[in-house]
DNA sequence: TGACGATATATCAATCTGATATATATAACA
DNA sequence: TGTTATATATATCAGATTGATATATCGTCA
């Protein structure tokens, strides 16, 4: 799936900045996927030179200039075969285009090799953070004054979602609680 | 982490070709890390120039030549060194250096623009996936004749991540069996 | 016989990251 | 009051990574 898709994607649930495609990606999508500006921003570029999506210049009273950008139908209409496509690549091989690097996870299986102290703080850590990482997607309040984020939090597709990764990272949370002495004393 | 410190880690566990090294990162790591070819033969190369690892040439009867890396002394003091950075950048952090690019939950979170019958046959595939994966990985007998991945499948660490991995995995498909309709009809 | 997949190393164009630069506002702090 | 830090916002780029491709042999299935 290209970082173009992912953007109009992202779009599909109302104008956004940049700036917000990057925020949602590490915030509520941090366990799911991520992009970094540099990808983001020329993205965005070649998307608005090819017209698939347009935007409004808005000078703030007193902060940086942003550029709001929205889909347009021509837009929608290449997500929808961008999208076709990438589920037939997909249905073809299974794990298509899946791509994982938890550094964590690498830390914890090579930890033989680490003071147990080292160990013990690298995990409490990482229990506060799931507690808070979990207590972000299970919100179901509004977000802000301004709250143009609910059409992607209340799709029947991002219920399912923020279900799915509540469950699973709640699982996660409950097996390392209860079998992490195996990794220190 | 460095792309360095992950070969050094999976050579703890004792010698292996860069090919075997990919084998392991795209097997049962498939859902925590993966590298190309393109990461592991040039960081092979360097850690060589380096003596933090040697190889052995095996020209075998039939078969291509084959590089088996062991770690050196002076690698196992690296590898050390590097975790334990790693492991206080990751203190200071709460997530440092995780990277997740999920296509396909995207996929779904996007499937709204997709035909009800390619959801259903996306989906279909997956569980197939998970399946096979959960089997791999569940999976605790020898793996050939010649079994040189037992040190890595059989340490404390190892064993903590297959059941945190299991666990995640079953909550994960139990999940998508039970509400796969809310995405289909 | 020919196609395919596994074993094995290697390279490279296109892409992506992580860091940095720029600019302003607000809040915390000493 | 000055300073430090964080948030909003866009943009660039050196260095790292990917996905594809090349090369070579063997076994298997049709």
């Amino acid at each position: 799936m290209q970082t173009d898709t992912i953007c109009l994607g992202l779009l599909m649930s109302g104008p956004k900045t940049g700036y917000a495609i990057k925020g949602i990606l590490s915030g509520p999508l941090n366990q799911i996927y991520n992009l970094s500006f540099g990808s983001i921003y020329p993205a965005l570029g070649k998307l608005t030179r090819e017209k698939l999506v347009i935007f409004k210049q808005q000078s703030q009273d007193k902060k940086p200039d942003r550029k709001i950008y929205s889909i347009t139908k021509k837009g929608i209409n290449h997500l929808k075969e961008a999208l076709l496509q990438d589920a037939g690549n997909y249905i073809r091989s299974g794990n298509y285009g899946d791509q994982i690097k938890s550094e964590y996870a690498m830390l914890l299986l090579f930890s033989e090799a680490l003071p147990d102290e080292t160990v013990k703080l690298i995990i409490d850590e990482r229990i506060l953070y799931i507690k808070q990482f979990l207590n972000l997607i299970t919100y179901e309040g509004p977000l802000s004054e301004e709250d143009n984020l609910q059409p992607l939090r209340k799709s029947p597709q991002a219920k399912f979602m923020r279900g799915l990764m509540s469950e699973v990272i709640q699982t996660a949370l409950d097996y390392i609680e209860k079998n992490r002495k195996k990794l220190h004393g």
